[in-house]
RNA sequence: GGGCGCUUAGCGCAGCUGGUUCAGAGCAUCUGCCUUACAAGCAGAGGGUCGGCGGUUCGAAUCCGUCAGCGCCCACCA
């Protein structure tokens, strides 16, 4: 299909099937061209969303394909209410994970990380940024991300990066940022320090190993020590037995700890042990941190290597030991092993102990070890160093109440319990990495003695720094040559947590119009999993500098897993390429898929399959557009059927529209668009079109024509959030459109349908289903009998005709010659129930009393077990004086009902027998 | 160890503060239709004792308790 200068098509034949692949991209240049998806500050209502940006070198998967659907569908209903819609789109730095895959890269070009300059490094860095950056936004254009492009932002580019120095060096000076020696999580792999959120905690099967740990000169024990105690005694001589999950620690090893009350070890106090192959002697230590009942009641102390044990090392004095080098392997601290990677002396020193006798035995045990979130296959090591921290106890104050006082609403609800345990138990956040990618800490040290303890100043330059350096006594003539300024980078969401601030330049430019216009952004879309790593913290930043919310509502959306219900994953290769999906199914069409099975917070478990009800759904759409430009329509009388089904259409239209407004309220997206797709597929194209449409090569009247354009128009705004493509190409084919419009932007208000305006029906919407009933009646007949659709049928209305506005809509919908109202069953009939309305069908010999008689009687039991229930209620004396009045009037009705069906049954089955 | 959530048709789900003709839609299934918009379709149909047990109530899928199964989050027991 062509596209005119001015976006609309020519109007020709329209193939039978819709092709995505014709449409999409014509499209979507369109929008951009035209600046469609553009905002700025003006008079409107804003609607603001920022992207939850995706990792500049990522490539799209599932889980942003639903989140970025959420988040269009969002957006395109808020330009069509009217408002000035915005989404801002972006991406993150990454840190870890970028820096991983540079470092990588240059290991295959035989290129080492230390061995460059942090210049030549951040060198690579960029071009591989350059290389794969944007790849992803480009993706999310395929899906018809309605982003407004030119805003395009990068946690690292100039704006994001002084909001960020600004940041620091403000939190510095109050006071919340500090620097300390701290047990950290460290991460091998990456050789970086990560905050406890990064560090991930897997159940694996290990080993629990009892070492031996002799007693030192211990010849003998007294009789009256002995008692309770569990003494271990060989031919080498007494022995402590300590359970440990990791004998490669024991090289570290500087104390033996045991609960002072513990009574299986009393005759170890004040004694000393010697550490198994190493031969270290150390203290036996008391402190009651010991679980008596774990083991053998006995603690190795590693202070270089746990948490615990640090503070216990601390509590009593010991020496720490640091025999891990940042990269895994054993350092020179230790008097074995040294250079080895800690997993292999695992293994190693287990069969070394073995050999020396100094396992008493090996249990299995189920325990958890750390990872880090972004490397899976490293395990974490508890590491003591100097690190960057950020007090969380005042952030945790000011994010808690506007979430717990509804000033942000989380949906589903249930996650502020979450987050709400998260910050009450929160711990300090270690924001600083070392790593090149990122934001540098805007810190200088200055030169020190080298006893003396560390000196730095934070500033936002290099000059200013020296200025602050001066200013200390002792280094007033100091030059920007004596400072180094700190090697490491932050931490990836110390950027993040600022973005819809930093977005509108809210940190460096305070109060500019953007930031006044746009924040707060209205609604966050996020999978849970980021709720404290980035949610949060957004708040707490949010709080901080804005002094609001940066939101008022966070979606979160569930994680993509498979048909059997497993996550998403390279691995399992279980991950359907998107893009690949959109070219088989439409963008469209991927959309509608991925909608279809994800209500809000609930997993959803993609099927390609959900795909094919969108692109059928496309299909619907399309062709109920080339059968309704296909009539010829000319000047003549409206058929008395057409100003029903208008007039019933209408309502029903009117109807849906405020329900979907309710259910976007709620982010029922999924059930807005199952309400979308039945209004579409069964009450337009199977009720609307079928009432209306003109015999084969029959002219339509013009009123109904242009009507049904309307309608049609109508329907395409309201499927658009969902299906913008298809619903644009439709939209242009209608009318005539100018050069940049778009039904985008074709604000749904105002439009008033051209109705006949005499005519209308008393609650059309509740009588019309009634209606379809009686048609439905008697296409069931049909269906049973096998008589063909072109035969016509009548319809004979047993006492009344309850709905005779419609016959014109029941004569044409169920091809009857005639619509009769008798009390008289005719003969050789088929009878059905509409509420409390009888129908027959006469079909003379065709039809089978017995069959006819048996299947009356069903209905007839059916009813007499319903009415004695209700019976039984309404001569419940308890029932009839504690029900409100309403119900008990209900079940009379219910009652009474019951028995006139029941009377009109027994009566049919008497005429049936004859 | 603590917290949260889930268990309703073959499947994935909806059923709000208990009561509108003995539980609803979609997909799948079955039957009949190639009826000139659409077989990527149309018209019909079948299918659930709402996880088990107990309680509150005139009345419970809906509230309470309990048990079972599943899932997620948090937590320093080696």
């Amino acid at each position: 299909m062509d596209i005119k200068s001015n976006g609309s098509n020519e109007t020709r034949e329209l193939s039978a099937k819709y092709s995505p692949a014709e449409v999409e991209g014509k499209w979507y240049e369109y929008w951009v061209k035209h600046g469609l998806f553009r905002s700025k500050p003006d008079g409107r209502e804003p609607y603001t969303i920022v992207i939850p940006p995706p990792n500049v070198t990522g490539v799209l998967h599932m889980g942003h394909m639903l989140n970025n659907t959420i988040q269009d569908i969002l957006v395109r209903k808020a330009r069509l209410d009217g408002k000035n819609a915005l989404w801002v789109p972006g991406t993150d730095h990454a840190s870890i994970a970028t820096e991983a895959k540079v470092v990588n890269r240059l290991a295959e070009q035989g290129i080492k990380k230390r061995d460059l300059s942090r210049e030549e490094f951040l060198q690579h860095a960029w071009d591989w940024t350059h290389e794969h950056g944007g790849i992803i936004l480009k993706q999310l254009r395929r899906l018809g991300a309605s982003c407004d492009w030119d805003r395009t932002a990068f946690t690292m580019d100039e704006v994001r990066s002084q909001s960020v120095l600004r940041v620091f060096v403000d939190l510095y000076r109050k006071g919340l940022i500090y620097r300390g020696l701290r047990m950290v999580n460290w991460d091998p792999k990456a050789q970086t320090v990560l905050s406890t959120e990064e560090v991930v905690y897997r159940d694996e099967k290990s080993k629990l190993y009892h070492l031996k740990y002799y007693v030192k000169d211990l010849k003998e024990i007294k009789e009256s020590n002995a008692e309770g105690n569990v003494i271990h005694h060989d031919e080498k001589g007494y022995y402590a037995v300590v359970a440990t999950t990791r004998p490669e620690t024991i090289m570290g090893d500087t104390a033996m700890c045991v609960n002072p009350k513990d009574p299986k070890n009393q005759w170890l106090h004040g004694c000393e042990v010697i550490v198994p192959l190493v031969g270290r002697v150390v203290p036996v230590i008391e402190d009651r941190y010991v679980d008596i009942e774990f083991g053998t009641g006995c603690l190795k102390v590693t202070p270089a290597h746990d948490v615990n044990d640090y503070q216990l090392g601390k509590t009593h004095n010991l020496e720490t030991i640091d025999i891990f080098n940042p990269d895994g392997t054993i350092s020179d601290q230790s008097p074995l092993y040294v250079g080895m990677d800690r997993m292999e002396v695992r293994k190693q020193i287990v069969k070394d102990l073995e050999t020396a006798g100094l396992i008493e035995k090996i249990e299995d045990y189920d325990n958890k070890v750390g990872y880090s979130e972004r490397n899976l296959d490293t395990a974490v090591e508890p590491r003591l160093c100097k690190q960057w921290f950020l007090s969380m106890k005042h952030f945790a104050d000011i994010a808690l109440p506007p979430v717990l006082e509804g000033k942000i609403k989380f949906h589903p609800q249930r996650y502020v319990t979450t987050y709400r345990n998260w910050l009450e138990n929160i711990q300090d956040w270690c924001i600083s990495r070392q790593l090149w990618w990122g934001h540098r800490i805007p810190a200088w040290f200055l030169p020190t003695a080298e006893e003396e303890e560390e000196r730095f100043v934070v500033a936002l330059s290099e000059d200013e720094a020296v200025a602050e350096a001066r200013k200390i006594k002792g280094y007033e003539n100091i030059t920007a040559a004596d400072l180094r300024r700190d090697e490491d980078a932050l931490d990836t969401w110390f950027s993040s947590w600022l973005w819809p601030i930093s977005l509108f330049d809210g940190i460096n430019n305070p109060n500019n119009e953007e930031i006044k216009y746009y924040y707060p952004t209205s609604d966050l879309i996020t999978a849970p999993d980021i709720i404290f790593f980035w949610v949060a913290r957004m708040i707490m930043a949010g709080e901080e500098y804005m002094g609001d919310v940066p939101f008022h509502n966070v979606y979160f959306t569930g994680i993509v897993r498979d048909e059997i219900g497993r996550k998403m994953s390279k691995q399992l290769g279980n991950s359907p390429d998107p893009i690949v999906l959109m070219e088989k199914y439409g963008a469209d069409g991927v959309r509608m898929g991925m909608l279809l099975a994800a209500p809000a917070g609930n997993d959803i478990l993609f099927a390609e399959s959900l795909c094919e009800q969108g692109r059928n759904f496309c299909n619907k759409i399309w062709n109920a557009f080339r059968l309704v430009k296909g009539w010829e329509h000319t000047e003549q009388e409206q058929p008395e059927v057409n100003k029903v089904a208008i007039c019933w259409f209408d309502a029903k239209l009117k109807a849906t529209a405020a329900e979907l407004d309710d259910l976007y309220k709620k982010y029922r997206l999924s059930d807005a668009l199952m309400t979308v797709f039945k209004l579409f597929t069964d009450e337009f194209s199977g009720w609307y079109l079928e009432m209306v449409k003109p015999a084969y090569q029959q002219p339509i009247d013009k009123a109904t024509y242009e009507t049904t354009l309307r309608f049609f128009e109508q329907l395409l705004r309201i499927i658009h959030p969902f299906m913008p493509f298809i619903t644009e190409e439709l939209w242009q084919h209608i009318y005539e459109r100018k050069d940049g419009e778009s039904i985008m932007n074709s604000c749904a208000n105002g439009v008033e349908l051209p109705l006949a305006p005499e005519f209308s029906l008393e609650n059309v919407v509740e009588s019309f289903e009634n209606v379809k009933k009686v048609v439905a009646g008697v296409r069931a007949v049909r269906n049973q009998k096998n008589i063909p659709n072109k035969e016509q049928l009548s319809l004979v209305c047993l006492g009344a005709n309850s709905y005779c506005a419609y016959d014109s809509v029941v004569k044409k919908m169920s091809n009857l010659s005639a619509i009769e109202v008798s009390d008289e069953s005719p003969n050789g009939a088929v009878k059905f129930l509409v509420g409390t309305s009888e129908y027959a069908v006469p079909i003379g010999s065709l039809i089978d009393v017995e069959a006819e008689i048996a299947k009356q009687e069903a209905e007839l039991k059916r009813l007499e077990g319903f009415l004695i229930g209700v019976q039984k209620k309404l001569q419940n004396a308890n029932f009839v004086a504690h029900a409100p009045e309403q119900v008990v009037a209900l079940e009379r009705k219910k009652q009474a009902d019951a028995e006139q069906k029941i009377a009109a049954i027994k009566e049919s089955i008497k005429e049936l027998k004859g």
